[in-house]
DNA sequence: CGAATTATTGATGACTTTCAAGGGATGTGG
DNA sequence: CCACATCCCTTGAAAGTCATCAATAATTCG
């Protein structure tokens, strides 16, 4: 059987409560259900999509872990995102009709795509969808003020103990642990995300261990003090 | 007469081009006529909204030249944008209902206010206007993106340059010199923008001066070489 | 005109990067 | 199932970049 012919309910989706309207009518989710086109499976270390390609559906993750990446020419590279289950990757492309970063998969991965034309065809219909997609992308653009912050304003401690934090709320939030996680990327791609190299994120790292603060073994990370990542990031040693 | 009582029409506005979609139709264009409610006087210093303020309405830039920035409770303070006239601002506040940032007005300026709840009503039955409000959403992520990759892999040099260059492409876009320009905020403003310090901004134009790059008096900017500028913003003396 | 704000410049120091080397982990093919 | 190659991570030493502290000058605004 083609899994990409299975038959798509975002009505039956666990994670729907992630990336779907709260309290709709039962005639208006199933209405939803109209939105997913098909489900695609996107192998480890492949791209979802890829910059300066047309853009045409955005993506509800599934399962799987992404991340997104801007290369520019002359060899800059910076990881812009970390994305998971129930969160919606793809809207840098409606701007001008083509994708302007790349997603990659950091582990296997499968994503519900939304054609976007569909997704403005039932937002004129159903308002709480309409109201949805303009949250969605409301909370992208906060997300980011927060990252502009952290890259603007804050040490490579404070950057790192921020990152921790987010990841495991996040994942809290999907039924995972608070305290333990495991990093689906590479100590260069966090630090590419937090403006920071590899060795100074890896050394942060062991500051954290014989701080106590954190267990680390490899990409697995056990939040020994929550209250000390916290202090760290809220530290106002550095603010005028 | 109560300034706010003029009578608002988009359709005659010189800058619709940049913040109305285009080629509507005669019809349509008359509609969009609804969207402002009113305008709205913002005084140099003072906020168009603040954090926390509960989000009503999205605010078109008439004239005048804000900021938009984060202050967090422990003094952590970013700048996260400049914006000057035809652009949009407020879009952070629909996600939550309130507003996230506070806008300030660096110079004199007036605004049309578009009550939110009214957008999403219009963008329900003229489709250009839905298209055109997810665009505006998608090019603010877009936006960030790029400050994200200067905040995270650029060199103060570099940062200054791309800032420049920005700045004087969108005065150009909107009838002014390619070369000269009038900055609207202070050293410690770009410094927070740019996640510099106001003295390392100082420095860093004092260098290009030197190095014949721009001139500088004060808040005059005077471009001499933008190929210079885009030589420093290209430069890949620092990537792998 | 004077107070306050803004900008420049120098000296010093802190933090992060760069360069380098070695150890572990992971995965593939024999 | 082991061996080997590759990738990833850690750690040290040195260098570079930017921040901090401080003093002065220029400008703006009431």
């Amino acid at each position: 059987m083609n899994p990409q012919a299975i038959k798509v309910a975002c009505s039956n989706c666990n994670l729907r409560e992630l990336c779907m309207p709260v309290g709709l009518s039962d005639q208006d989710m199933s209405r939803l259900d109209e939105l997913v086109a098909v489900r695609r499976k996107v192998k480890r270390g492949s791209t979802l999509f890829t910059n300066g390609e047309k853009f045409t559906s955005l993506y509800a993750i599934r399962t799987g872990f992404f991340k997104t990446c801007l290369a520019t020419e002359d060899g800059r590279d910076q990881v812009t995102g970390f994305q998971m289950a129930g969160e919606i990757i793809g809207l840098d492309g409606i701007v001008n009709d083509q994708h302007t970063c790349d997603a990659v998969a950091l582990e296997d991965a499968e994503v519900c795509v939304m054609p976007f034309d569909r997704i403005e065809e039932l937002s004129r219909e159903v308002n709480a969808l309409q109201h949805h997609v303009h949250k969605i992308m409301s909370r992208e653009i906060v997300r980011e003020h927060g990252v502009m912050l952290l890259l603007g304003s804050m040490r490579a401690e404070e950057r790192l103990a921020a990152f921790l934090l987010n990841l495991v709320q996040r994942l809290h939030a999907r039924g995972f642990s608070q305290s333990e996680l495991v990093l689906r990327m590479t100590r260069e791609e966090i630090g590419s995300y937090l403006g920071l190299k590899l060795e100074t994120v890896s050394r942060t790292f062991s500051k954290f261990v014989e701080e106590e603060i954190v267990e680390v073994k490899q990409r697995h990370v056990r939040i020994l003090s929550t209250e000390g990542l916290q202090r760290l990031v809220n530290n106002q040693a550095h603010c005028e």
